[in-house]
DNA sequence: CCTAAAACTTACTACTTAGTAAGTTTTTAG
DNA sequence: CTAAAAACTTACTAAGTAGTAAGTTTTAGG
């Protein structure tokens, strides 16, 4: 049999977020991920009773990563629109991956994801869109950024330009990404 | 048995319709279609082949309506302001009905989707998008608008804040949604 | 009224899904 | 080396999936 080196819990953790960025949360099944890593579905069950713990151990582990992303960007000597640029160059891969975020992806299939799953998708966004509130007051403050929406508005706006950029792109090519992605840098700049 | 007084192939398609913008095409079945119209599922692939034939009937219906409603506006008397309004009253619309737009729940799925369909959702997407274009072109050579992107940047950003708008606000709440909605009006007039 | 097409139902198939119970192998710690 | 816990496999279930073939009812037109 193939050496079970690393971590399996991780790795099913990354082949699961893989995923759902690329088909979404309810078009792929414990045999995808079982098959990915050729071992059989009922070991995934071993590390995941079930899908929905699954799903909630990815957002974990993806709502971590942030929590890690913002502590290593605070206080480091960063300017607010390279803070606001190491955001944005997420998306920017996952486009090249013709991937969409995960928050875009369990949005839309928001309605079909039971009540626990609801509520830490929602502590999800609350935290990336607080992230880059703040990152936007702190540019507006030190002078680099000039908008004129508060700084709750144009995080709204800029996140849903970004993770609708990367869905609208998937269909209508990778230059409207880029168009998106210039343009709302230029209005954050003012 | 009930009577079967309507048109059912059109029952179908706004049934078809309303699960997709609830729960997304990979999470509804053809027994959700029959059970919901009381027939059997046998009934649904008489008027439609297959799932991909039934998602085809549906986006071609969409793009339907919105070719009518396109005409309707056109040498209307309309003012620029109006027909975006119209369109974005569209996304308001979805967003109290705790749904999302057609093109963001296939583009979410988009990976999952037979060639043929992804040929007509681009279709789809570039005459949405044109139309918008082509009432911010109008808007601004009136004096209307003030913008300063190109027509089609403009356009992407505005498609872009309504359509994850909808999907962000299902999840953070309405008043989000709203505050999307009077940002992207403000950016529009300049 | 009669016929033929349209609109179904009945009854099924082959496949996939999440999930489980019981047994086996592998790893780890004393 | 050994015991026991961890990490699996084997072999299954029950439910749901799209889809189909054949027969029945309904509807519309001459």
């Amino acid at each position: 049999m193939a050496p079970r080196n690393s971590d399996t819990k991780q790795e099913i953790l990354r082949i699961g977020m893989d995923l759902i960025k690329r088909y979404g949360y309810n078009a792929f099944s414990y045999a995808d991920i079982s098959k990915a890593l050729d071992m059989k579905n009922a070991a995934v069950h071993y590390h995941f009773r079930g899908k929905e713990d699954l799903l909630t151990g990815i957002l974990d582990q993806y709502l971590n990563d942030y929590v890690q992303m913002g502590k290593q960007l605070q206080g480091s000597g960063f300017t607010a629109l390279q803070k606001l640029e190491k955001f944005i160059e997420r998306y920017s891969v996952l486009t090249e991956m013709n991937c969409i975020c995960i928050i875009g992806s369990v949005a839309s299939d928001f309605n079909t994801l039971p009540e626990s799953v609801k509520v830490k998708i929602k502590e999800l966004v609350s935290l990336v869109l607080q992230m880059v509130e703040k990152t936007l007051q702190e540019g507006k403050k030190r002078g680099e950024f000039h908008f004129t929406e508060t700084a709750k508005t144009q995080a709204l706006l800029i996140m849903t330009n970004l993770a609708a950029g990367v869905q609208l792109s998937r269909i209508t090519g990778k230059p409207d990404y880029e168009l998106i992605r210039k343009a709302l840098v230029r209005q954050v700049k003012g």
